[in-house]
RNA sequence: CGCGGGGUAGAGAAAUCCGGCAUCUCGUUUGGCUCAUAACCAAAAGAUUGGAGGUUCAAAUCCUCCCCCCGCAACCA
């Protein structure tokens, strides 16, 4: 059935997880889940980017060794993952000296064999403000605007990538779809961008960048971001080693990133790719940022949101509903707890939730909570409902719509709970007389309580009863499977509550007896 | 002319590339239902699609001009 193979970027660890980041994991995690529903061996790698002088200077300024600090953080970023329940196989960390490093520095001579590094001076306006070389055109009146101060000339010699001599052949793998870039106009704007595509600086003097990577060769340098961090993908999968795990899972499938780091990953990292003779991955997802009650999330606005505060309060299921609904997967999205608490009480609550209770409840007053599933009864029109639905659902999903995916679920709910009020299934039959006293199917199997027609008049029509609730537990199950990517707990719940499970699959519940079970309420109302 | 994104019922979005009765969700109003979490269903009201002009049998969509909002500095995905 093949595999997918699927990353997100790595965090940087000089601050702790907002819930940016943790769209990204749960984004990657649907994608994850569904290519595993399609029977796919999925591999799903997150991980953290732990060098840099910025992180060594945060150890410092909290007074910590810089691989203590570092530690911490990333504890961090993987109890999110886990509160999360992401599925992924794997955590990989820029500081591992037995993977990481290894990988990053057998690249590295990769591409000096290719011909592709060489030393050269640099020379730049560095602005001590922003830690970064400033071009002349971001200057005004030659101040850095921002900081109001005069850049310092810098001179330095470092390693530089010969991204120049791959745009071509980069360009040609983006237009002929070879490496995807999802939503469009993330791809138009990375050709765009290809055009203007300079050679990169790799390297960094030691004696400024002591954490990190040591560049093979060469010890007064220190490898530079890119070709330290976007090498995660690969060390972590064993390219050392050249593993049979390594040559069966890359290229990657997806790499998922966000709108801010496009540019390394459709340019810098397919160039690295090139040079070192290794595939290029299959598609690059991007999605935006996140705001705030229309607002930029920031910490100087102070308002920022903790993805662990917003589990604590609504819970796992219903965040993760949340955040891949109400957020564009390409685009930037606006959260608000008043959405977030709509989206719940309409979508979770009030339809979901509400309809597989309600559905329950009908099995068990008038069938005692056993079904002898026939595939015969099931309805034409809602059979090819379905089929439809699906359809659109999985169009979304390979175009990195999944908020509309999301939606095709969900409109198979509204159909569902009108399809209830159509047929009225309560008419159709009288329900067991509850009495507490009498338990078992048998004891009221003797009592000759078990379901009847209503009358024997042209309203008691069990055999519709049937056939209406056949179709109720077909959507049901069928929105089961759909849901598993986003909610996973909720999709287990509600084929568990009707004895199913998500092992059986679909294919086999003709002549299949189900024995429901009502659960505690999926989403109580707030 | 710096680059990019955007302006569509009260709110949020879709349709825009490739012109064809302007769609969906929430909210509002009215009616229905009682299996269900006071939940569910149906119907209705509500938009001169930011403005002006043009092309066309036909424009939210194509062309021209104008107005307005948001990113493109940091923390940060």
């Amino acid at each position: 059935m093949g595999k997918f193979y699927v990353t997100t970027s790595i965090a940087y660890v000089n601050a702790p997880p907002h819930v940016g980041y943790a769209l990204e994991l749960l984004q990657a995690d649907a994608l994850a889940r569904y290519n595993f529903l399609l029977g796919k061996e999925t591999y799903f790698l997150t991980g953290t980017d732990e060098h840099g002088a910025k992180i060594a200077k945060a150890a410092e300024t909290e007074g910590k060794d810089k691989q203590k600090f570092v530690d911490e953080v990333a504890a961090k970023f993987q109890l999110l993952a886990d509160m999360f329940n992401i599925s992924n196989n794997d955590f990989i960390r820029t500081t591992d000296r037995q993977r990481h490093w290894p990988a990053v520095q057998k690249i590295w001579r990769k591409l000096e064999e290719s011909g592709d590094l060489y030393r050269a001076k640099y020379k730049g306006l560095y602005c001590v403000g922003h830690e970064a070389f400033m071009k002349p055109s971001e200057l005004k009146d030659g101040e850095c605007v921002l900081h109001k101060q005069k850049p310092e000339v810098i001179e330095e010699e470092n390693w530089f990538f010969k991204l120049g001599k791959y745009k071509k052949r980069i360009k040609e793998a983006i237009e002929n779809q070879e490496m995807k870039i999802l939503p469009e106009h993330r791809q138009k704007e990375v050709l765009n961008l290809l055009d203007d595509a300079e050679d990169v600086s790799f390297s960094r003097p030691s004696k400024d960048l002591k954490w990190g990577v040591p560049v093979p060769g060469d010890e007064t340098s220190t490898v530079y971001v890119w070709c330290d961090a976007l090498t995660n993908y690969i060390s972590a999968i064993g390219y050392f080693d050249e593993t049979e795990q390594f040559k069966k899972l890359w290229p990657a499938d997806a790499h998922l990133i966000g709108k801010d780091i496009l540019r390394f990953h459709a340019m810098i990292w397919p160039a690295m790719l090139l040079s070192a003779g290794l595939p290029l991955p299959k598609a690059i997802y991007v999605h935006g940022f996140i705001n705030v009650d229309g607002q930029k999330m920031s910490k100087t606005i102070g308002n920022v949101i903790d993805p662990f505060a917003l589990v604590e309060k609504y819970g796992i299921e219903p965040v993760r509903y949340f955040l891949l609904r109400e957020i564009p997967s390409g685009e930037d999205g606006d959260f608000s707890y008043k959405k977030l608490e709509e989206r719940y009480q309409s979508d979770l609550a009030n339809g979901l939730g509400n309809l597989v209770q309600r559905v329950l409840t009908l099995i068990e007053n008038s069938l005692l909570g056993e079904i002898n599933y026939r595939e015969n009864l099931e309805d034409k029109k809602v059979v090819e409902l379905i089929k439809k639905t699906k359809e659109s659902y999985e169009k979304n999903i390979d175009n990195f719509r999944l908020h509309e995916a999301l939606g095709d679920v969900f409109s198979l709910v509204n159909f569902a709970n009108g399809y209830v009020n159509q047929h009225k299934p309560w008419e159709l039959v009288v329900p067991v007389p509850k009495l507490p006293f009498v338990e078992t199917k048998s004891q009221k199997d003797k009592m000759g309580m078990l379901a009847k027609p209503a009358s024997t008049s042209a309203a008691g029509r069990p055999d519709h009863f049937l056939e209406v609730i056949t179709n109720l537990v077909f959507l049901l199950l069928n929105i089961s499977f759909l849901i598993y990517p986003f909610m996973p707990e909720t999709a287990e719940k509600i084929l568990k509550s009707f004895g199913w499970s998500l092992e059986k699959g679909l294919d086999k519940l003709d002549r299949q007896k189900l024995v429901t079970k009502k659960e505690e309420v999926l989403f109580p109302r707030l």
